[in-house]
DNA sequence: GGCCTGTTTTGATCAAGATCAAGATTGCAT
DNA sequence: ATGCAATCTTGATCTTGATCAAAACAGGCC
């Protein structure tokens, strides 16, 4: 990509991306001059957790997987960033470590900010550093998403409410859900061992909810979903939360690395 | 509490919160005349999961307990604030509704800011505004951080890890640590049953690495509790991040409210 | 003290989901 | 095509931790 082409698609780019919209032209000069673009394949790792805060993250194009992983080689997805999303905000925002590895999980372009940069932004422009809030303000309201159907939610029930998830707000009838990533991130996010995910999935199927092929989910009822999900079927009372799941799903991913 | 004192201990008070701190005596007044004090008894509930967010809420003293629960009667308390702690900032901010419970451990006494007071004070001083940022990326830390431990820790793991978060960060040798508050609350924000953690204590206390006597944790030497974190005793490999707990641990306190 | 209520501990049993170990698929790349 | 490597599925078994039930403890209050 040259760098021509890198700065127009940039500031076309920026423009659709929540926070960057506010800049003005003078300072999203200042970032295409003062961040940089990275191209990096699958498996690289951008930071490993605990690692200084050095850079804000946007992601252009691609996935990164955002997790914890223990010395043991277990590891959690906590989140999954695609294009148009980003990540870092608040460790630089905190001045603290990373609290997660970051890796990517396809080649990817990024393009990648320095702290003193971004706090420079965020203090010259308030619309800009108000929509930086709000950012983070999601990221939270995510993790108290991901927090509560982990640990209220069974297995089936957090597959179910992922699927429908995907849809749009107002899906209906009968809609087809392509999973955009491996089964064994997937599993993680949500907790899980990949074996337990792919019996999950064969369960719904079983039932009759969802019709799986491959990485493409048929869901020939989203009503009846939606009820399986209401309709708590397939539960135990979880008298305290359930715990954010034993899954392996990493390993696999880890081992890619 | 008269009018007269309230006022006095107030603007004393918040010059010592956080954000608050950065307010200007004239925006104190107007935070002042805006807010009104809550003094509400324990198991009074501030808001439910869902409701539409309409204030932002700081602890003056007694503590909040923020949890989800599921119709079953499951609960999973995500945290507990204490004085000068306060929550809602994210919500009130994205316009969005709460996503946990609110409700009272015991007697305590808050200040509640109305959504547009408050969005009027981060609009008119930025840096509060940037203080507000800060406390909403240390409470997405602090959810990372559980999310982190109820993952990759098992709960024997969590218990000790729980129990050397409340010393200093260069405390050794041998501490007491006071619970202050009910262990089915601790147990559930562990994502653990009541029951679960109190045979953890005893198992940690058979390994002579503590020793219980009702809330009062006699811990004989930390840098042994630590070594037992670090070196992974009493895990499992744990493939993809343990579960959210399933402890019912809210049940308890559920019935309370 | 004796009583009532709420919290903690213990015991026995159960279940969801993890782990280990093969296979079966799929997707590329040659 | 053919083969290699990664992904996904299945099966058998085991563990952690949940559930149910009941007893032991605190505390506060007459």
């Amino acid at each position: 990509m040259s760098t021509m082409t890198s700065r127009i698609n940039l500031n076309e780019y920026l423009q659709r991306i929540g926070p960057y919209s506010a800049l003005t032209p003078d300072q999203r000069q200042q970032l295409i001059e003062g961040a940089r673009f990275l191209e990096e394949d699958k498996g690289q790792v951008l930071f490993e957790h605990g690692e200084r805060a050095s850079h804000v993250y946007v992601v252009i194009c691609g996935h990164v997987k955002l997790g914890f992983s223990s010395q043991q080689g277990a590891e959690k997805v906590v989140s999954v960033s695609g294009p148009g999303e980003s990540f870092g905000e608040a460790c630089v925002t905190l001045g603290r470590d990373y609290p997660f590895r970051a890796e990517m999980l396809e080649a990817a372009t990024l393009l990648v900010i320095p702290a003193p940069l971004f706090h420079q932004l965020m203090a010259d422009n308030a619309a800009f550093a108000a929509l930086v809030t709000r950012r983070i303000a999601e990221n939270l309201h995510y993790l108290l998403q991901e927090m509560e159907s982990a640990s209220l939610m069974s297995g089936a029930e957090r597959v179910a409410d992922f699927l429908v998830r995907q849809l749009d707000r107002d899906a209906a009838g009968a809609v087809t859900v392509d999973l955009a990533l491996p089964k064994s991130v997937i599993a993680s996010r949500l907790s899980l061992t990949q074996e337990h995910f792919s019996r999950l999935l064969r369960q719904l199927s079983d039932q009759g909810l969802i019709e799986v092929d491959r990485r493409h989910v048929h869901i020939p009822n989203v009503g009846q979903l939606r009820r399986f999900l209401n309709s708590g079927a397939g539960h135990c009372v979880n008298r305290g939360g359930r715990s954010f799941g034993r899954g392996r799903t990493g390993w696999g991913q880890l081992a890619a690395a």
